[in-house]
DNA sequence: CCAGGTATTGTAAGCGCTTACATGATTTGC
DNA sequence: GCAAATCATGTAAGCGCTTACAATACCTGG
């Protein structure tokens, strides 16, 4: 059907080796030759077939990304420093997603099948250690990408100290009670930045209140969605001494809490100052305060340490931690000047 | 390295032919045999090589999805539909997205590789007579999505229909002067929407006026950004009679000029009413009407539809076409509650 | 002028799988 | 009870490429 090395030979007079050779850059070729097989190859409009070659090179050049949720904008950020870097790669890229947190092992067979690709980006997944050893026995590189495992390569942020930096703001800017609304403690970036809210509550000589930290219980999306946020919000009102300041492990139940304020008649920051996790873009339309994470440079720096670790399979693991960096919108400060404040003006 | 056919034949006692056609359902194996084989290679954890095979089989389970600018979040929702289509099927997706406009003929290229993938999903991009012909004489089937062409299979929306409800809408808002905020010309979905908003303000009785539409001449994402929506409002308001109604080729668009507005001191809609197009989900959260497009289904068909082609080539080429739904919102209308109002109260 | 390089090309054996065809072993119909 | 059909399995030839090894041609220097 296609033109194959077997028709270039034939027109030019050479064996197939001498064409494969041609195209693998193959030294050893006479200039002559070179170019007779490349005008020919041109001319009959030659591409290489892509399964044989990765069957007789016993390699692809394709990497996998096994991605949880992907409806996060989180991912879609990462996925663009991905491509970035990938373009300029002789790469490509699979992408498997699952809607829910639960079918992400069956993506993540998919992606390690024999043949398939050179490395697998794993996101956001937790493993365990019946897990891990699966991952090891198999002959793709893993790379994790927002989490952690002592024995794959990383790309992670420290959500400990974006916890921590977060609820320090809130005591800064004057709360006295400060709530958390927390994802499913599966979830380990969602317990590390738990950790740093405590942390945080412990040195500002606050008391850590069991009754101030709602947990998301939610298997779905670990709680990390709109509606886990606006429901903990809510329950959080309800308390004798509600809070005066929230932390959420993510902007985008965040905005969820956002909604629930609003429904019931209250201001931010004034009655209650909010804080989220992520700054996905929405955040900067609706001035919600949060913690950044660098995703793009995230996707970026994993791809190009997982195809480091593809050409050389045995040089030590290593783990790379990114700082979040706060960013202060109108949800906790009153100088930073709201976004759309127009459109919001209830027309009379 | 990995376990072949092979091994297992040898295990089971049995030949490579009966292995194979154990894995391939072949009805011709004795029940005996092929518990034998499954046992085996249960026992060793046999996986195929996607290669191997996809090179005697004369295909692959890859489908492509070529994407411009991704950072659009209309590609989001869609990649959203395509996956969960996916996820039931056999087939796996690559992703090859181009930061810019102008970068989406080298990836369509890669995408096209001889032995890479069954079939290409290409969005968004106007094909020139010659492209056309050269993606006819590929081997893969092509599905445009979000674009159309005489030739190949598409999933599109009706942009004239949705340029005309957008524009009919403000008219019914009251508007008395229109202006539209026009992407690239490039960008055929673009000029249909232009269309519609000129039938739409013809009816209503009113002249077009050149001044009203600005037009972008951005190269790079085709003037669906923030910044070319932003600067058009600018221009738009500098006129001697501003508009006091606008229409944007996308939601994008209209966000910058939501901006604009806002630093002008002018309210929505009072001054000026804004409607979008897409419907993403930033827009929701700023009340910004819109006219939406069901993304997830457009990625759900088009996937599914490719898959048909891929099965039966010659099967007469569809054209299936989504109707937009107008979405009023507060940038048009007083009588929508806003979102997160309380944000946007400028605090004392 | 010839042994011993070195440069160029060819031969052929895979890579791991599918599948047309061939071969016995069983079953069936009459 | 036997030819014909049916079933279960094996043999071997690919799919399109890479690459070790072999072969040939052309240089060297002594």
């Amino acid at each position: 059907m296609g033109v194959t090395i077997y028709d270039i030979a034939a027109r030019a007079n050479v064996s197939i080796a001498t064409v494969s050779r041609v195209f693998n850059n193959h030294p050893r070729v006479s200039d002559d030759t070179r170019a007779r097989v490349l005008a020919v190859a041109d001319e009959v409009g030659y591409q290489p077939h892509l399964s044989a070659q990765s069957l007789a090179r016993r390699k692809t050049n394709l990497i996998s990304a096994v991605i949880p949720m992907m409806t996060n904008y989180f991912y879609l950020e990462v996925l663009r420093g991905m491509q970035d870097f990938l373009i300029d790669s002789e790469y490509d890229l699979l992408v498997y997603s699952a809607p829910k947190m639960a079918g992400i092992d069956g993506q993540l067979e998919r992606a390690l099948q024999r043949g398939r690709g050179a490395g697998v980006l794993l996101f956001s997944t937790p493993l365990s250690d019946e897990k891990a050893r699966r991952l090891r026995q198999n002959s793709q590189p893993v790379m994790l990408v927002d989490s952690f495992h002592q024995d794959f390569d990383s790309v992670s942020i420290d959500n400990r100290r974006g916890g921590h930096m977060a609820t320090q703001h809130l005591v800064a800017q004057g709360c006295r009670r400060i709530g958390m609304i927390m994802a499913n403690p599966k979830s380990v970036p969602a317990q590390e930045r738990r950790a740093g809210y405590e942390a945080a509550l412990c040195e500002a000589g606050r008391p850590s209140e069991e009754a101030l930290v709602v947990v998301s219980q939610d298997e779905r999306h670990h709680g990390f969605s709109e509606a886990e946020g606006e429901e903990a919000m809510r329950q959080l009102l309800r308390l004798p001494e509600p809070p005066d300041g929230v932390f959420a492990t993510s902007d985008i139940q965040a905005l969820g809490a956002m909604r629930a304020l609003q429904d019931a008649g209250l201001r931010m920051p004034e009655d209650v100052a909010v804080i989220g996790f992520d700054d996905i873009r929405i955040s900067q339309y609706v001035s919600l305060s949060t913690l950044q994470q660098p995703m793009y440079e995230m996707g970026k720096l994993a791809v190009e340490k997982l195809l480091e670790r593809v050409q050389n399979p045995d040089s030590p693991t290593t783990h790379t931690v990114f700082s979040p960096r706060l960013v202060a919108r109108a949800t906790t400060t009153c100088t930073d000047s709201p976004a759309f404040a127009l459109v919001n003006t209830p027309a009379s």
